[in-house]
DNA sequence: CAGGATCCGCTTAGATACTG
DNA sequence: CAGTATCTAAGCGGATCCTG
């Protein structure tokens, strides 16, 4: 079991380096910020256009916990009006190929998922 | 980026794939619970063991919420006292898989992360 | 343009007590 | 053993207003 899972079991400090890093990125929105600059940098208002539904201000949480953790890196060009542009590091990077598994796992199974809950709120009724 | 993101771009029906999957699995519990299941069914206490810092209630809701989705299998046992195991379904073991992905990047990277979380709290002293 | 600051409602989740 | 039910504190996040 310890070799099979690295991540999520405890480990020899006592807690648990998957449930460490949920606590990071397994927030509604890392996740998505992460993907839309694996591409390429991208500006705040067009990052924010770019993630449908996300606030202004969680953006800047986001964004901020990110560059916190190392993975996501701010550029600010001092011109007027300011120009600031986030960029994944390689860090950042790195994550974006799990993450980006998850993501295809979501675009092919989602039907099933949405079927599925379907059927067990009709037998639930 | 369409095509090379299929999960995270809105799709003809205008909703988000990524973010419809990452609302039922992207809590806190979700993946743990998962993970923890992967190997072979487990009874609830069990479960609940194995899982560091759960609650009762969070168990309940999140393996409920799994078995809603088709992730998960709940078989009971009409012994006294009743023996309730849950397992994977074939979806639940595919997702596994991604999940697992993510969780060796994050054995692999949690020390950086911590390192640099600790640098950017001192510059921003 | 790219945020910082504040206010506040609503959900989330822990604690506790009870049950077949 | 495997839950259900209820209560409640905390915090997450949206809305709004303001700034360099």
């Amino acid at each position: 079991m310890l070799q099979a899972h690295p991540g999520f079991d405890r480990d020899e400090r006592g807690s648990c380096p998957m449930r460490d890093v949920l606590d990071r990125i397994g927030d509604s929105w890392s996740l998505l910020v992460v993907i839309n600059l694996q591409e390429r940098p991208v500006r705040f208002n067009a990052l924010k256009r770019s993630i449908e539904g996300i606030s202004q201000r969680m953006l800047t949480v986001t964004l901020r916990s990110l560059e916190r953790d190392g993975l996501v890196r701010r550029t600010v060009k001092p011109t007027t009006p300011p120009e600031v542009e986030y960029a994944l590091t390689e860090v950042g990077q790195s994550i974006a190929v799990p993450i980006g598994a998850l993501g295809l796992w979501a675009a092919q199974n989602r039907d099933l998922l949405v079927r599925a809950r379907a059927r067990f709120d009709a037998e639930n009724a």
